[in-house]
DNA sequence: TTGATTACCATGAATTCCCATGCCATTTAT
DNA sequence: ATAAATGGCATGGGAATTCATGGTAATCAA
């Protein structure tokens, strides 16, 4: 019984903007929706914020009213509370799995991260992310080569796991 | 009651990427599962990480879960955090052991380590590695071997275990 | 009414489930 | 002590199910 996403895939987007969802990712989906049930479909919640961001961040209901827990709490007016009421209120896209496991991209959040043929999908703890997959090779891993390459030839990454709260 | 793998072993690897687990390191998935129950199979996250290493490593559920509380301790947005959730959140396979104490590799994982026929099970203290056997003698055992071989004729490896904390 | 969205149906490939066999290492009975 | 039974273990095969993906018809919205 995950409540955490794990995993990674490539995905084919079609002409309407339907993609599966990886099948592990569907089943966290599920566990994470409080009106899940046996028939019916999970729902869940895009966000894509703002321009500078370049992939769509999908959270389960369980994950999204944390977050908006978390939003309530901040001090009203406050410039944080604004903020992330923009990106997570405003910038966001609640929808639901369909029928045979598929989740649909308005042609709108497609455009923003530039996505077309496909798409990769990659956990990351309590949500997933949709990224164009060309995006993430350029983006992502781009970055973190060029960080390890400053990092010494032998040096083991989980080196960090024992070097929590500070570094 | 061992909470610790030990040992190492070959076993056949079938086309449809089935492959016996060790009978001892069975023991240490159920100790290792707080879910397991008798009548149970037990769960375990298979990390495959990224293109550089070449074997797949296997952890229970409870020492997975230490690794995210550690991951989920660092700062939101660094460097380390994202690595290691790619890494321990993307790059891994959550999978459970079947009726008849087997794991499932699907395609891609044995396509990474370049898998076939036969893999070869090591214990490496709470999790234990999978690898194509001929890569691990290929590899690991020239790598300690050139290792060894710089040491003085009589050195005993046993004196690091005196050396803990740095090096 | 026209493009877009949603609901349904279809299919090949991959994956899971269920059942079966041959081995050993022990244990049990003679 | 030796043959026969027991039980865990490694491995195989085929059927049943799930997945990823594509297509078409029905519905919407403006």
């Amino acid at each position: 019984m995950p409540r955490r996403f794990r995993g990674e895939s490539h995905h084919k987007v079609d002409n309407k903007g339907r993609v599966s969802i990886p099948a592990l990712f569907r089943r966290v989906l599920e566990l994470g929706d409080p009106n899940y049930t046996e028939d019916l479909n999970p729902e869940l919640v895009i966000v894509y914020g703002d321009h500078r961001r370049s992939y769509l961040e999908c959270y389960t209901i369980d994950a999204i009213n944390e977050v908006d827990a978390k939003i309530d709490a901040l001090p009203r007016g406050s410039m944080e509370r604004r903020m992330l009421q923009r990106m997570f209120h405003g910038q966001s896209f609640p929808t639901t799995v369909d029928e045979t496991g598929r989740l649909v991209l308005p042609a709108k959040l497609r455009k923003k991260i530039n996505l077309d043929a496909e798409a990769f999908f990659i956990a990351a703890g309590d949500t997933f992310q949709i990224w164009k997959t060309e995006t993430y090779e350029k983006e992502e891993l781009a970055k973190t080569e060029a960080w390890l390459d400053d990092l010494p030839e032998d040096f083991d990454p989980l080196a960090y796991l024992d070097n929590t709260g500070q570094d």
